[in-house]
RNA sequence: GCGCCUGUAGCUCAACGGAUAGAGUAUCUGACUACGGAUCAGACGGUUGGGGGUUCGAAUCCCUCCAGGCGCACCA
């Protein structure tokens, strides 16, 4: 199986804006691979305002020197209005510089746009069901879930801002053994008997033991249900499976709308249990032929489709498998018209990769396209530097409580939606605690509410927007400033093309730095007696499409703007 | 043993196959009688884990070795 990584990117489309246009004749009947040739924003500025490769790409079918080549182009598009000057340099670059007035009038568009700025269409009308946390209820989130509750709800703001229709979704594991261990735990707790080898452990325990005897005690008192202490065992613990799952499930949900993720699906796999959706997804396998029979179990013929083996779906004792939900879910989905299915995973679960791609296969769809699992790697967590053990049994977990009341929830998102899902990330609670100065989400807060302030200023001293002349924009920090606004609708497609929103965190703190600096090297509003002028004026327009640019980068992390800190 | 992810500055992490590998933080030096100093300017800091290969060009792609994390059920 290749890389989840490279078929992830594989499946994903180029986005190329090169302007071959300005070339000569010689270009045209080229064949070459678009996704090899870029126009792009240099990292270094001296290196114009875009820069291309093309002419490296072409000039070896060509059998032509590159710099040759990149000679011929740049004739062209010196042609062409708003370019101020063509460099060919190194072994071959095209440097494009743009006039001020092209560059600037850039400003102007943003705050045109406004919460606009930014979005595409790259999934315009695409259904997409977005599945993340999906954590069972047996216990509260803890630090490796809250991850992909703000890495996915990120997501989710992404590829809607690029048009996609996204369902925000949970599958409440509400079935099976897990959940059997779960009340067993409470059962366990409310006779005073330790902790059951295989269950739970914690305070959080005895607190839901607690309110599922004052929960069952008023159904005793409404309607006139038998007392607890008098219902025999097996009764008994069913009032703690299902009353505990509700008020776990419930308390999840609050967490998680308090970290700002609400789903808008939040789907129970008893519901395939109890409604035969099982039954008929097996059926419908079992007449494309790709289910077999063996020592007394129901297979499916997953190595049919690439995977290590092949998956029980249905045990010899006749219970289902857990598979078997996710066949059933995974065709509701598709029934429910979703296109495209993403899950979200921790690395602990990578493992089921295979299989549920063989599944998307044997219904006939397409696997990595209709079905994509997303792997994160796991957090985690630090004390001082050492790593911390976190065991359910022992109730030595971290939880996602734990580290807003430490953190607040925008530092909190931020430090998790920052970095790559790819790499493991150690989060040491002491070290945000003490220094929360330390997370980059305050520096990009602050270049926002000093937009804001900025704004406010300019108001009371009269400099208002009613003049814009891009031209007087001519500052090398403004010129760096405008370059990184330009960026920004990129920046937001490659992340949804991708599936990765730390790119949109890292390209705010970029613009947070070239507005800190613009705003030491250029004043908004004028200095004592000096009057307004359209210099003032115009740079009103570029404080504001900074503002604009941040507020909406940092929407898509569903992180606040502050007007003040 | 097989598979997936990772290895980049003291630390936490970026970098669409491109130009001199970047930020934050830490350490050191500077800048407020100027729109918020939660800021800015500068210095220090690297054999991108090691070794091969592909390419005009490799942190990025391929092979191999080393190290760490996580997986390889008729458990969920």
């Amino acid at each position: 199986m290749a890389s989840l990584v490279e078929r992830r990117r594989a499946g994903a489309e180029a986005g190329i804006e090169a302007d071959t246009a300005a070339g000569g004749e010689r270009i045209a009947p080229l064949v070459i691979d678009p996704a090899s040739v870029v126009l792009e924003r240099p990292k270094n500025r001296e290196h114009g305002d875009w820069a291309s490769n093309i002419a490296m790409r072409i000039a070896k079918p060509l059998g032509a020197n590159p710099r040759e080549v990149a000679a011929e182009l740049a004739s062209g598009l010196e042609k062409l209005e708003g370019v101020a000057s063509v460099d060919i340099a190194g072994p071959g670059f095209i440097n494009i510089r743009l006039d001020a007035a092209a560059a600037g009038q850039l400003a102007h568009a943003i705050v045109e746009a406004g919460p606009e700025y930014g979005t595409g269409d790259l999934y315009a009308g695409v259904t997409m069901n977005l599945e993340f946390v999906s954590a069972n209820p047996t216990g509260p989130i803890h630090i490796g879930g809250v991850r992909w509750a703000a890495v996915g709800d990120s997501l989710a703001r992404i590829l809607q801002a690029e048009g996609a229709l996204v369902t925000r979704e949970y599958y409440f594991n509400d079935h099976g053994e897990q959940i059997d261990r779960f009340a067993r735990s409470l059962l366990a707790s409310y006779e005073g008997q330790p902790t059951p080898e295989d269950g739970y452990g914690g305070q959080y325990i005895s607190d839901i033991t607690d309110r599922v005897v004052a929960a069952y005690a008023e159904r005793v008192a409404a309607d006139g249900a038998a007392e607890l202490a008098s219902l025999p065992a097996e009764e008994k613990q069913e009032v703690f499976r299902s009353i505990g799952v509700e008020l776990m499930f419930g308390d999840i949900r609050q967490s998680l709308h308090d970290f700002g993720v609400d789903f808008d699906v939040y789907f129970h796999e008893n519901s395939l249990h109890d409604s035969q959706a099982v039954e008929r997804a097996v059926a419908r396998l079992r007449d494309a032929g790709h289910i077999f029979e063996k020592d007394g179990a129901v297979w499916l013929r997953t190595t049919e489709f690439g995977d290590d083996k092949d998956r029980v779906i249905i045990k010899s004792d006749g219970n289902a498998a857990y598979i078997a939900g996710d066949l059933a879910y995974y065709l509701d989905k598709r029934e429910r018209g979703f296109e495209r299915n993403l899950i979200m995973l921790g690395a602990d679960h990578h493992g089921y990769v295979g299989r549920l791609m063989a599944m998307t296969a044997a219904f006939g769809d397409t696997p990595y396209v209709n079905l994509e699992i997303l792997i994160g790697q796991l957090v985690t967590l630090l004390r001082d530097g050492v790593p911390q053990r976190m065991s359910k049994r022992a109730g030595t977990v971290v939880t996602m409580e734990d580290l807003v009341d430490a953190v607040g929830v925008d530092a909190a998102r931020y430090a998790l939606v920052r970095s790559s899902a790819d790499s493991q990330l150690d989060i040491d609670l002491d070290l945000l605690t003490k220094r929360t100065n330390d997370n980059p989400v305050f520096y990009v807060q602050y270049a926002h509410a000093r937009t804001q302030s900025v704004a406010r200023n300019a108001a009371s001293v009269g400099v208002d927007r009613s003049v814009f002349d891009a031209s007087l924009l001519d500052h090398e920090t403004e010129s760096i400033l405008l370059g990184a606004l330009a960026e920004f609708p990129r920046v937001v497609r490659q992340a949804a093309e991708l599936r990765e929103p730390h790119r949109v965190a890292r390209y705010i703190e970029e613009v947070a730095g070239d507005y800190h600096r613009w705003y030491d090297n250029c004043r908004v509003t004028p200095v004592g007696d000096e009057p307004v002028t359209d210099v003032h004026r115009s740079r009103l327009w570029l404080n504001d499409a900074t503002g604009q640019v941040i507020r909406n980068g940092l929407g898509l992390l569903g992180v606040t703007a502050p007007e003040r800190m």
